[in-house]
DNA sequence: GTATCTTACGGAACACGGTTCCGGTTTCTC
DNA sequence: GAGAAACCGGAACCGTGTTCCGTAAGATAC
């Protein structure tokens, strides 16, 4: 039932990069990187792209099987590759986060720190609700998706952080606001967003950044 | 997979009154309720209460197998008296619904009608927070829990509206708010409110609620 | 180019939880 | 007390996640 979380790339640096290697270049990381074989490679790469569809289709939580399936391979390779479900779905979208967490600063630079934060918390939000069931499985805490959670939080909560103190500090809001729980709060906002048109999950969180605002 | 919604007790009046019968009274329902035999009327009971210790302690998604350990029956007791897991958690927490339900007309008439918004929507929190995993439940869109929103909703929406009709009119809120979807948002982030020391769910409802406030 | 060794693969097998089936038992009615 | 109907328990079934193991593919040495 539990599994080691297995941690080997630090969650820092893509896996998925324009290359398309994953793991196939010499990294500098003490020479201890053996360099996969050519299939295993092609495997991890095709793997990627076929969860990426699926998930599109079925949504993050897609039975391994059919991913297994749509990539033309056995659901030991996937395990092999991504050990639990949380390191695929980081994987495949590893990209769209980087690109949230990089857009917080330039946001702050561009605009004043209260409208960089709703902006930001906007372009979350587009993230989340495009992608089928990951808000839900953002909040899940089965074993198994720590490295998920522990993901999104590590890269996105500070960056939060920096637009929640700019703003306070610009006395737009009030202060003492956590951005874990903001962040969290926002990720739950966000869960069966699809699947529901009477509920819009943007109209709430605008209303949950308009409460943070000072009162007058 | 997909399982009939079996409807008979159209989701209105108890089922585990206080007298302990379920359907064991003559109703006044065309006379088409033929007594069941008195240990059916037993183990439902029993399940009842087995269900209701369970979820305190695992979760309103503990394995059924569990529940029917501790009732001391076989599973298929379970799916005689509650065929899906949604019909056997509102039996458990009806009684709490219905009072919360009672309790919004009841706040409206006692104070002013945002006060009465904010004290109810409170109350509706911690029967939430305190029921483990069920404001995750109530948003999961599994077949099968399909009759668990529908009361949820139906009983609940009419009366924050009601709620929500009052502020508005009385002007300390933003008119247009759809009841449906501000239950669904404090439901939402309520998900996960145990067991995170970190979140606190009434926090952020709070600023959902501040939100709603007209902007001066 | 071939032999050998290592790495990775695929699918069967296992575990676990929800759901259904069926032979046997309890209760009700007369 | 006897027969009929309702109800029960547990085994069986099914779908899904996870692991195992015999085999194939790639890398390396010659």
């Amino acid at each position: 039932m539990f599994r080691k979380i297995r941690n080997t790339v630090p969650v820092g640096k893509p896996g998925y990069g324009e290359d398309g290697t994953v793991n196939g270049s010499h990294e500098a990381t003490g020479g201890a990187a053996p360099r996969k074989r050519a299939d295993a490679r092609r495997n991890e790469r095709t793997l990627l792209d076929a969860a990426a569809a699926v998930f599109v289709t079925s949504g993050v939580e897609a039975p391994v099987r059919d991913i297994a399936a749509r990539a033309g391979v056995g659901v030991a390779t996937i395990y092999r590759h991504f050990p639990t479900r949380a390191e695929l779905i980081i994987a495949v979208y590893r990209h769209q986060v980087e690109a949230c967490a990089e857009a917080g600063p330039a946001l702050l630079a561009s605009t004043t720190p209260h409208a960089a934060l709703g902006r930001w918390i906007n372009l979350f939000v587009d993230f989340l609700v495009t992608k089928h069931g990951l808000a839900a499985v953002l909040r899940s805490d089965e074993a198994g998706f720590d490295a998920l959670h522990a993901y999104f939080l590590d890269r996105l909560v500070p960056v939060c952080a920096r637009l929640l103190d700019a703003a306070a500090a610009a006395g737009e809001i009030r202060s003492g606001l956590d951005a874990y729980e903001l962040m969290r709060g926002v990720g739950n906002l966000c869960i069966g967003a699809d699947n529901d048109p009477r509920y819009d999950a943007r109209r709430l969180v605008e209303l949950l950044i308009a409460g943070m605002r000072v009162p007058q």
